[in-house]
DNA sequence: GAATAAACGAGACGGTACGTCGCGTCTTTAC
DNA sequence: GTAAAGACGCGACGTACCGTCTCGTTTATTC
């Protein structure tokens, strides 16, 4: 392994601890975009980010906590709530960030990883249900702010909007596989907002009475 | 071993092979339901079922397909497509006995197994793949028939109505773990029923043209 | 590594455990032989053996099992008890084995690398222990027939004869590192049968009154 | 290394770092006697000692160093030649004292972890070997004063009277685990004495022929 | 009903990864 | 500027689980 003799001159840039924690990141990234999700093993992550496996294990106690990590850093540079006016080409335009989060390499593999070892870790688990319940909760406010343009109906549950718009690209993600394009995003935002229009979302909206 | 129950007299319908089959589908079914879905190992199961690990390898190949064949096995005996004669209604009770499959026990469990297997291996991921293609074509036939009895536009896409009935499911499944109660699992049917009467899935619907 | 794929022809004889345990201990003797006791490291000894580790700890829980059962075997081949009539001739004689047995590459290296293992686990430590009651047992009988030959006092701690013979060939392997050579190795032989001879270890000898 | 040994009353040689170097080695000397020789390690100590780790690797290099150190500092409180006029009584004494330092708690596990040390270590084992020919040396006047006196014959090895008389101690220590008593203790004592008057230390006493 | 082929039981093995411990070095921070 | 605090590299540990292999034993089918 060879530690980190580079050091190119002698410049010492202070915060090894943040250099390492940064090199850790990025090889995680990196491995996730060149290889499948169970490629990321602690071991493989460590050769790429030239650092010893203890010091991965030391700073998160594992693998779990690291990959949500590198969700939180992802999720981090993400995060454009759009303010249009227009609660449809809000939706709209949610659809596609998150399409494209979702899409580029490492976000949906990110994604899949910290979901795969929520299985096995209540750690994880927390780390990726925090995430998504901040992100619907940030995303609320377009339902909201329709809902004071008179928009859509009052009393209406924002965050149940949000996933409804979210759901299917997990399921593609997480299980169908099928093509996560512009035109499946569209098609989810077009039907979150139907939805809510129709009132499905409203806190006492009548149900199907079931026999 | 299990009983020897070989059945009625002259029938000699494949004697020990299947009886092994059955046990170990069942212990698998049975450690799902008792424990976490990362308690599923090879070992765990083959003393469960009272079946040696060489034999599950032997006919499985590996862990993920006979996963694979305990969904498969599940899924024969819980396909009731409602035919009511009300689209709003079938997709309602489509929803309601989707919950109750990811909600029983095993379950939810079992496609989480599988999809974590997916992450692993493409053969279980077809064979997830698969399973919820299949699923979807034969719920397809409800929006057909609402189509043909003129409660829905034409030209529209039936499993995309079906995918998105079926996603916040899946999300909170996979990665939310939110309750997945009657009111939730009713709201995601009318919130598919009002998006394929918007029109939503028909196949040349207008989108919000994104910048 | 790549297993043991050697089998010339079809020689497939059979026994695989037995041909992997015996690989293990010779691969022990080979590096104790070659190298450092501390060298002597369970990933090493997998190495040298074309085992892989896991078999090891398999087989003997723990390092400290495995030298324990090099040292039985070394210690089958090489009990000669002499019975040549002779008091100090069989002393003589036995310590010269000794010398053998721990100046022998191996011998020397074994007993030491168990006795600091003993230091860790309570089971090294009791093979470690077993071992050296057994071997001063199967030599008490050299002060026994002298008894009886009328060459020695009656009533006499034939161990503690045995024990004062080999204790310095311990306390030159184990701490001081001097050399083990023949006159080294007679005179302690020498010792043992004059202090036998004076009643030292007569089970009442007197003792010097202390203070 | 070589101990500080501060010494004659107003000197105050070194402040902080004796304060440091003496806390260090009682923590030591309290580990040993409470835990196991391998509970040992340095950061254990380090915490002990309310002392940093780094402080204890600048002061003795390694952990093999600073036993050798704690050794030193307990042979310097408990050097008793005893000098009686009586060779019998002399070795009688000596060998208690032996008895009370590798009895009492820290003395025997002090030299087993150096022992254990010189097994990786080559400083270690210099200590190691250091210590016991000077403890020799030492006692080796016992056996000149003897032979002055008339009580023994001349051209004696008085060094091997002496590792006759403690070899004993260090099977019982590091091999055997038998208990040392005053018993014991007085036995060696006894047999190197008959052994030392018989001639077997003479430098040319005859040996037993070997085949 | 005996012979034969297929499936199974038992259990060791190679292999990959895990998460931990301890040593001794090196950086960063604080005094 | 020096020493304390602590992160790191490194090597080894012992464990879990995977999937493979061999050999001997049942079981089912075939003649």
């Amino acid at each position: 392994m060879g530690g980190t003799t580079k050091a190119s001159a002698g410049v010492r840039l202070g915060g090894r601890s943040a250099r390492v924690r940064e090199a850790v990141l990025r090889a995680a990234l990196e491995l996730l975009e060149e290889s499948e999700v169970s490629d990321l093993t602690v071991e493989r992550l460590a050769g790429r980010a030239g650092v010893n496996k203890t010091t991965i294990y030391r700073r998160w106690r594992d693998l779990d906590g690291l990959i949500g990590d590198v969700l939180l850093q992802l999720g981090i540079q993400r995060v454009p709530i759009p303010d249009t006016g227009d609660f449809d080409r809000d939706l709209a335009e949610l659809a596609e960030s998150l399409r494209e989060a979702i899409t580029g390499q490492a976000g949906g593999k990110v994604m899949t990883a910290l979901a795969v070892a929520a299985t096995r870790s209540e750690r994880a688990a927390e780390v990726l249900r925090g995430f998504l319940r901040e992100r619907f909760k940030k995303a609320e406010i377009i339902v909201t702010r329709a809902v004071e343009r008179g928009e859509l109906p009052k009393n209406i549950d924002g965050i149940a909007v949000i996933e409804t718009l979210g759901a299917p690209f997990y399921l593609r993600l997480l299980v169908t596989a099928d093509p996560i394009d512009v035109t499946f995003s569209q098609r989810a935002a077009a039907a979150a907002a139907a939805a809510a229009r129709a009132g499905v979302f409203r806190d006492g909206a009548p149900l199907v009475a079931l026999s």
